[in-house]
DNA sequence: GATGAATGAGTATTCATTCAT
DNA sequence: CATGAATGAATACTCATTCAT
C-alpha cells in the first residue's frame, strides 16, 4: 500500500553497529537541524555531535541527505508508536477518535521541533525519497481513516465513506497547526483549549444527530 | 498592531526605479525558487532572470535573503488582494463568509505553487523579518475574524467571541492545506468537492441553530 | 581533417582578458605539473601561481582537467610553432627532411619537460578532449608527411606512399625518445651524436640509390 | 650494473604465503589499473578484487604504491621471459635479430594494455622505485645489445660498437610504439606490415652490405 | 594471519558579496 | 547607475592507512 523502506547501503558490515551509530547519527542531527537547519548544518558538525569523525559518519551514510531522510523517517516513526501506544481501540468509533484526538494534539505538542523539522525540511529530500517520507505521514493519517470507519460501521460517526479520508486529513492538519502556527496561536490558547475547541469542531457535523 | 513594514536600503536614490527593478527582481526569483528552492538558485541566476547584472542586483538589495522577503512579501500582498477584491462585504456574516471561504480555497489553488514557496522557505528568513512576514499572514486572517465578528453582531454565526481567532486560524489552515497536502487530496477529491466539503465542517457548528 | 579546437567556457566576458589569464594560468601549471604531477598538484596551488584565488581561477576554466587540456594544447602549439619556424621549405625534399630532423630533435631537447609532460600526463585528460590532443599531434607528424610525399615526388626520397605515415610516425617516436628514454640515453650520447645516429637510421633505407 | 631488486617489507612470515598473496594482488591491480588507471584506483578496490579485506592487503604492502611497483614489475618480468624464451640464439646474429624483432613485436601487440599501462603510470612510482624499474627495462634493451654485439661478432651486422645501445634503445621504441601510438597506428598498418616495416628501417643499415 | 571499523587530512568546486571602472 | 571581475570562506565527500579484536 505505501512505499517500500528506503534501504540506505553501509560500507559497515554489522547490522547491531549500523543500528547503533545511526542512532547515535539521528539523535546528534535532530538538535542540529532543529537549531540550525538543514542546510546551515554541516556534516562535520553533525558527525562530530555524533561523536565520531567525518570519515566515520560516512562509513553510515552515502550523503547528507540519507542524514536528513533517516531523522525524517526516525520522527515519522515515534510520533506514529506514541499515538499508536496511546490509542485504547475498545468503545464506539466515536468514544475512541475523541480521546485519540486528545493524543494526538498532545504528541504534536510534545514534539512540536521534530514535527516543526518535517514540515520545513522535507522538501530538500531527493523526489523519491520525499515521496517514501509522505507515505509515513499516510499512515498515521491511516490510524484515523481506520477509526472514522469504525465510527461509521457502529453508528457512532455520521459521514460519507468519500470523505474519510479528508476527515482524516483534517484532523491531520487541525492538529499539526498548533505546531506549525504556534507563534499564532500559543500567546491565544492553551493546548486545553485548543484540543477541546478542534474537537468540536471535528465531530460538530459528524456526530450531531440529524 | 502587526510589525512595521521592513525596508530594504538600497544604493539607488531614484524611488520608481527601485520600485520597478524590485519587481523585476520578484518576478524572476518567484520562479526560480519555486523550480530550485531558496538555497539552490544563486544570485548570480536571479540576476540573469532579472534581466541585469549581479552588480546591479546588489544595488536593490543587501542580500539574497533580502530577496526572499521580497517574494514572501509580494506574495502575501498578492494573496489578500485577491481575496479583498473577490469578498463582497454586503450581506449577513454567514452569507459574506461562505463566499469568502469559496474565493479563499479558490485564491489557494490558483496560487498554488507561491503560496507553496511560502510555506517552504519563509523559514530560512532572518528572525525579524520573519516575524514581520507572519505578521502579513495575521492581516490575511484578520480578514476572516472581520468577517466572524460581523456575523456573531448580527447573529447569522454563532460562535465565542473568544474562539474567533482560532476560528480564523482555522480557515486559513484548511485552505492553505490544499496547498501542501495537495500529494494527499488532489488524487482524491476536486477543488469544488474540497471547497462543499471544508465550507461544511467549518460552518457545522457555529451556523447551527441550537 | 584533424578535431576541431575545444572551447573551454568561461565566466568572464572580455576575450583579451581571458586570453591573459589563461596564459598565466598556462604557465603556472606547466611548472607545477613537470614538478608534480597532475594529480599532486592542487588547483589552489595552480590559482596560487597564477597569481590569483581559487576563486578566480575558475572564473577561467570549468575543471581541473580544463588545466591540464590548456597546458597541453599550448605545449603542442609551440612544438609546432618551433618546428614549422625552424623548416626552411626550399631545396629537395631530402634535404628539408634532413634539415627538419636536426630541428625537431632540438625542439624536442630544448623543450624536454615540456613534452614528458605530454607523455605522462594527457592520460588524464577526458577522452574526448584526448582525441583532440591527439589531433595536434598528428598534426605535428603531418609536417612530415608532407615533406616526405615531396621527396617522394621529386625522387630525392623512395619510400612507398603506403608507407609515409609509418614513417611519419617513426620519425616522432625517434625524436620523443630523446625525452621519454633520457635516463637511457643522455648518459651515453650527446645531442649531436643522437641527432646524427637517428638521421642516418631513418634516411638509411630511404637515400640509399638502390 | 642494474639496480638490486626491491623488497617490500611484510608484516607476514611466510614466504610462500606472500608471494601467493602478492599473485593475487597483482592479477587484481592490473586490470584496475588497466581500467581506471593507478590514481583512480582505491586501495579498497584493489583488496576486494584480491580477494581479502584492505587490512589484509596492508599486511602484505606498505603502500598503494608498492602495489604500482608490483605490478610494473611483474609485467616486466612477464615481457622479458617471453622474449627469452622465443628467442633461439642459433644462427647468425642477423638471423637471430629478425627473429628476435618479429617475437619481441607480437609480445608488445599481445601485451598491449600491460605495456601501456607501465608508460603511463610507472612515472608515479617513488623515485628510488622508479630508477629500479627503468632498470628492469634495460634489462629487456640488454637481450638486444646481446644479439646485436653476436651480429657484431660474427660480421653478420655492421654497426659501430659505440652505437649498440641506441640501437637496442630504437629497437625497443620502435617496437613500444605499436602499443603507446596504436591510434594512429592501427588504423593504417596490420602487426605484420608493421613488422616488416620496422624491421626493414632497423636492417637498413646494419645489415646492408657496404 | 585476517578482519573491517575508525580516522582525518586533503580536495575540487561553489557562490554571496564587493568595488574599481 | 550599471557592470562584471575578483575574492576566499565554506563545504560535501574521499580514501590511504592504522590497529584493536
Amino acid at each position: 500500500m505505501s512505499e517500500r523502506k528506503k534501504t540506505i547501503p553501509s560500507l559497515v558490515k554489522d547490522p547491531k553497529l549500523i543500528e547503533k551509530r545511526r542512532e547515535q547519527i539521528i539523535e546528534a542531527a535532530v538538535d542540529l537541524f532543529i537549531n540550525k537547519g538543514f542546510y546551515k548544518t554541516t556534516t562535520r558538525e553533525i558527525a562530530r555531535a555524533s561523536g565520531f569523525s567525518i570519515g566515520t559518519l560516512y562509513e553510515y551514510i552515502e550523503s547528507k541527505e540519507d542524514v536528513l531522510y533517516l531523522v525524517c523517517d526516525a520522527i515519522h516513526a515515534e510520533v506514529e508508536n506514541r499515538l499508536r501506544e496511546a490509542i485504547n481501540f475498545n468503545g464506539s468509533g466515536l468514544k475512541i477518535l475523541k480521546l485519540a484526538l486528545r493524543s494526538f494534539f498532545r504528541v504534536m505538542d510534545q514534539m512540536s521541533d521534530r514535527v516543526l523539522l518535517i514540515y520545513q525540511e522535507a522538501k530538500s529530500l531527493p523526489k523519491e525519497t520525499l515521496r517514501y517520507v509522505l507515505g509515513r505521514e499516510e499512515a498515521i493519517s491511516g490510524i484515523f481513516e481506520e477509526i472514522l470507519r469504525k465510527g461509521i460501521a457502529d453508528s457512532s460517526i455520521h459521514i460519507d465513506e468519500k470523505h474519510v479520508k479528508l476527515m482524516a486529513d483534517n484532523i491531520m492538519v487541525l492538529g499539526e497547526m498548533w505546531v506549525f502556527r504556534r507563534w499564532a496561536l500559543h500567546k491565544h490558547y492553551s493546548l486545553d483549549e485548543f484540543i477541546e475547541k478542534q474537537t468540536a469542531l471535528l465531530l460538530g457535523e459528524m456526530s450531531n444527530e440529524k
